[in-house]
Order: structure tokens, then sequence, then C-alpha cells
DNA sequence: TATGAATGAGCGTTCATTCAT
DNA sequence: TATGAATGAACGCTCATTCAT
């Protein structure tokens, strides 16, 4: 018979570090490992370690798994956007080529999150419904910024469907093993400007 | 998820049938189960059972489940080639729409095996090597179409842009959720009709 | 990056044993302990352990921790009828004392366990529908015995009134610390004894 | 079960209040939450904060989480021997049904809790030491009162059989669920009178 | 006295895979 | 070729409890 059947063991929380920080750590280590391992590769018990913590901790800022998730896939549209509204900005000759690598560099950091993100969404509802939420979003900022430097702004299709293009392009690029397609990025890479200039003219 | 279709029930017929016609069988679950579910989301034994086997017998037919989930690839891109191929001979005033249809029911029917190739593209090596000789032959095939009817064929990286955009923008309208978005599938189907013509005309 | 992210590691099943023999092992080895640390004391991977499985096997025949003590509920109400039955038919001038036995030996047997199951009963829906089943083939199965010995048998109130009188003053008798409460056993087991005529007398 | 009026709404007020009033809150949301969960079903975090405060503050006033259930059942017995003191002393024609009327209540009141005490004794030493006691005081309360009504008391054994008949019968009424039994609770509730009058009288 | 972030062992459960039959 | 019971590492998550503030 187990003695002592009510209770558990005792332990020693060692600090008491700021909420915000902690949050901030596991959101930090959780893209980090999804972004490596993917969704399903990576465990909750991994992210709290690697962001110093142990196991329980991490419930204690997320409710699952794919709470931490959506957080990790929030924060990288909110710098995204921030970019390209910067990018749109830009002036002088090779505008567009900053706004290709701007935009690159996004989806070079990402891409394992990315495809997570994608596999998600075909079969998780609530993935689903957010980032239906982020792709409004998207669409709607694009749309302000056109208007905010002047432009007439393309329909939310067109919008759509150039941010659809530069993603998978993106995406394709950044992946890295053009080469066994006997490709060269160079080439890639000037597509994505073109496309980038339907997405920034009237 | 898991939609009553993949959890079909099993067949009697115990023992004794041919070991081509087992695979076959076993395929065919899977690729149903895979596409409703996602890689992640399904098990050798369900698939097992839905063909109407039982566990053990999966591990006969595949050493593993990577390998059925390539073998599904590998039907699904041999199928698409098919028509794509005879798309490209469509005549007449329609036959862009004809083709756009065509690459879009692909995708409408493919949709979640495909958000799970890409995950799994990002994180494992095999599926990542498997997936880039697919690229491959979908370039090289189209090239040889190209060819075969008479056109001047694009560059593989041309051909291979067109294609992520095809791809990009059929997974988009297969999704099914544009309303949301508010736009209308009309228009973006309208951008498909144009890129198609990209990737047919010189 | 984790390599491999798709497959799991390999194992090695041991045995192939009958899975009746298997399930029947697991009920003993739950009921044994179930009844020795409670419902809440007890944990799958020990149930499967101490029958000589790994934690797995657990789940191949039940699924989950409730099945199985819903099983060994069953188990203990059908040995306890047969002897209930059994002990309506001991005639001669002690046939009372040896009733009120048995079904005190039952109750010693399973103090633990039925002190989970009222437990349970209190907070889990299946685990009420469960026992207000077998409540109700105790009452027609005493009822059935009572015509079968060609007595007139009790309302259903009343045989459930004796059996709850039984219950109670066994569960007390056999939890063994009378003594403390300044009780002598026989005195209760005179009063058991009592309550047992009710039962069986019209 | 979870109910809402156990995840009821925190109060405000933070700190400094007397530690008094923090137990005696502490102890009012533990005997609600555990009636309604059962002790297993019951977390201490929940509790403090159903109470308004913090999981910390739990542990200033309680060594662990039997201590508080101890308490609360503590408080349990009290009540009801008030009542029961109150009860023996009704007089008039309906004084049994009286006294059986609000010992059903106390049991309808507490009818998940009493049922963890009984899972908790069976597992738990200082559960089952305390709970001993409590009983012993019953015991020397119902005697006491016999005498000072001016009745002769009945033996320690027949005053613990009849609690144990009376409490049998109270639960099981209190549970509700008679009708499935295909009983009706009025002549349960009859049962209920006639043993009440064994309790009373000589 | 109260806070509340942190703890960490452990639990229920899963499932890709094996192998004796 | 097919069976199917068995495997066992691992995962998501819980929660009683601690302690620096």
């Amino acid at each position: 018979m187990r003695s002592d059947v009510t209770t558990a063991p005792a332990r020693k929380p060692r600090k008491a570090r700021d909420a915000q920080e902690s949050r901030r750590l596991l959101v930090e280590a959780a893209a980090r490992i999804f972004n490596s391992d993917g969704f399903y590769g990576t465990d909750t018990n991994r992210i709290a370690k690697a962001a110093g913590y142990t196991p329980g901790t991490f419930y204690t800022h997320f409710p699952d798994k794919r709470a931490i998730f959506l957080e990790v896939y929030q924060g990288w549209v909110d710098a995204e956007l921030i970019d390209i509204a910067a990018g749109f900005k830009f002036k002088g000759p090779n505008h567009r080529e900053r706004l290709a690598k701007t935009i690159l560099n996004h989806h070079k950091k990402w891409r394992t999150f990315r495809a997570s993100l994608r596999a998600l969404y075909a079969t998780d509802p609530e993935i689903r419904t957010a980032r239906l939420a982020q792709r409004a979003r998207q669409i709607d900022a694009i749309t302000a910024i056109s208007v905010e430097v002047g432009r007439e702004p393309l329909s939310r299709s067109r919008i759509f469907c150039n941010l659809l293009i530069l993603e998978a392009l993106c995406d394709c690029i950044a992946d890295g093993n053009l080469q066994i397609l006997k490709i060269r990025e160079s080439e890639m890479f000037q597509v994505l400007v073109e496309n980038i200039g339907r997405l920034r003219s009237t």
C-alpha cells in the first residue's frame, strides 16, 4: 500500500522572474525550436528547458502548445508587416530589390515555422481561424500603406494574389535547394523582383 | 478532423490476397487518411485497418510510415503530370480555363496532403530529397511537353516560378475560405487563368 | 535540428500471449491495486507492470483507466451475486450467520475498491450510470432468488434498503477499527445477522 | 463536474485582511469545491482563487491539501451534531419526520464530500485517524443527548449501527437517482423514518 | 500576511514498430 | 503473406507545493 496517497512531494521554485520576461523567453525559444523541428517535432518540455525553465512553467504562461505556436505566429506577422511598411517607402533605383531582400529574409528566417503553420492550417480549426484573421490583417495593412504613400490601392484579391506569389517565390528561394533543380537563384530572385513591382505599383 | 470516411469500416477478407493488391489498398487508404488528417494525425494502425488489414501487415509492405507517404506522393505527382500533359493540348477558346480547372481540382483533392508534404519537407531530409526529385521531374516533363507541342520552352527557372505561382493560387482557391477575406473566388480564378497563360505561352 | 523527426525508434515485443489471458491478468492486477491504493492512487503503468506488461499493453485492452475500473467492478458484483444466491439457500440453525459471513468477506476483500467506487460515483457520470445499472441488477437478482426459493419477494425499495444497510454494516465491520470506537465486533456482527434476517424473510 | 459555482470569480481585496477571516474564506471555498468535484478533482490553487487569494496564500494557512479537507470535515460534523441535538428535542406528531428531514438535508448538502472522505479514509492513515476521532465524538454526543433528554441511552454499538444505517439511507435518498432503480423516494423515506425511531427510542 | 512565478515528478495516453505464430 | 498482441520511449499536461519578494 502506498503511504500518503493524498499528498505529493515538495519542490523548490528557484527564481521568481518577471512574468513578461519569462513569457518572452518562452516565445523566443518556441520560435527557434518550432522553426527548426516543426510543430510536431517540438515538445513543450523542450521549449521550457530551452528558455531556462522546467516543464511546468510553460503551462503557467500558455494553456497549451498550440497557444504558444499562435503567439509565435502573431509575432512573426507583426515583424513582417513592419518591414513591409518600411519597404514600401524605399526610394531610389534599387527600391524593389531592397524590398525583395527584406521579404526574402523573413522567409529564410521562418521557413520551417511557415511550413508547420500551413500543415496545421489544413487540419486544425483554431489555427485556421487565426491564420485567416492574420491574412485579413495583412491585406488591410497593405491597402492602408498604399493609401498612405499616395497610391491607388489594388483590389483585395490582387493584393492577396501578389502576397501569395511573393510568398511562394520567397519560400522557394529561401529553401536554398535550387541548384539541385539546376536553377540559378539569381534568376528566381529576378522573378521575385518583378512580382514585387506588381504589388507596389498601381 | 478525423472524418468518418477515413475511419471507414475494414474489409473482411483475411489472407491470401496478392501482394500488389494489398499494397494498392494500403496506399489508397493512406492517401485518403493523410489527406484528411495530415501526416501526424494519421497512424499506421489506422491505415492498415482502413485497408482491411491488421497493423503488422502494414510493415510487410512498407518499411515505415514515411515510405507509404512517399508512395502516395509519387502517385499524386504522376496523376497530376498526366493531367497537365493532357491540359497542354487543350484547344479552343477556353483552353486556359479548362487547364486551370484541372489543376485546381488536383489541389482541391490533395490540399491537406500537400500541406503535410511541405511541413515534412522542411524537417525531414528524405522527404526533401524525394520532393526535389519530383520537382525536377515536373520541370523536365513540362519542358518536354512544350517541345512536343512545338513551342519554345521557357527556362527552367521560369517554368518553376510559374509552377509555384499556380500552386500557390490553387492552394488558396482550393482552400475555400476566400469569402472570409472578403475576396470573390471568381477574381482569384481570373488571376489563376492569367498565370496559366504564362506557363503555356512562350 | 532533430534528424529523422518523422519516425520513431523501434521496440521489441516479447510475447504474444492470448488476449483473453492478458486481459484477465490486467483486470486481476487492477483489482488488487485499486483495492489497495484507490482509483487515484493507482496508475495504468503500474497496473500493466504488475500484470507483467509494459505500459502500452494496457491500452490495447482497455480504452482508459476508468474502463478497467468498471470491469473490476463488474467482476466483483458478479462474484457477490453468486455468493448471495448460494447463501440464500443455506439451511440449518446458522444459516443467517453463514450468509452474514459470506457478505462480510466480500466487503473485507473489496473495502478500498468500494470506497473509490463511491467517490467516483459522486463525480463521474459514467461510473454513476454503470453503478446504477449494477444496482438494478442486484435488486432484480435478489427478487428472482426469493421467488426461486419460494418466498414472497420484498418490494424493490425494501430490498434496496436492506442491501444498503447490510453494506453499511459490513463496510464498517470489515474496516476493523471498531475497538478504537470502544465497540466490540461481535456486537456489530449481531446487528448484521439481525438485518440479514430482514432481507431473507418475508 | 466542475460546476460554475466552484470556479466562482475571485474577490478583489488583496492584503491586510485578518488571518481568521482568510482561513474562513478558504475553508468555505474548499468545502464548496470539494463537495462539487471531490478531493482529487479539486486543486489548492483553485481553492485559493475561489476564496479571493493567490496560490501561495493557501499555504500560509494550511500545511497541505489534506489539512483543509480535514478542517472542512470538522466543520461539517460540528454542524450536523448541533442539528441532531436540536432534532432530538423535537416534539409533536411529526418529530421523527422532521429529524429525518434534517439529517437528509445534511447529506444532500455534503454528498460528494462524504464520498471523498470515505475514499480517503480507505487509503490515508491520517484521514482515518481523524475520522475515527469524529466518529467517537458523534457516538459520545448522541449518548449525551439521550441522557440529557432523559432516555436510557443505547449501547455504543447500537448507536453506531443506527448511525450507519441512517447515513446509508440518507446518502442514497440524497443521491436522487432512485427513479432509475424503479423505487419511489417516499418509500425509502418511510424506511428512513422507521430507523430514526430506533435511534431515538430506547 | 500575501504574492505569484516557478517547480518537477509523475500521470494518462499514444503509436510506430516488432515478431512469434 | 498476414496476424495482432506486445512494446516502450516519449509526449502533453497537471498540480501540490515552495520561496523570494
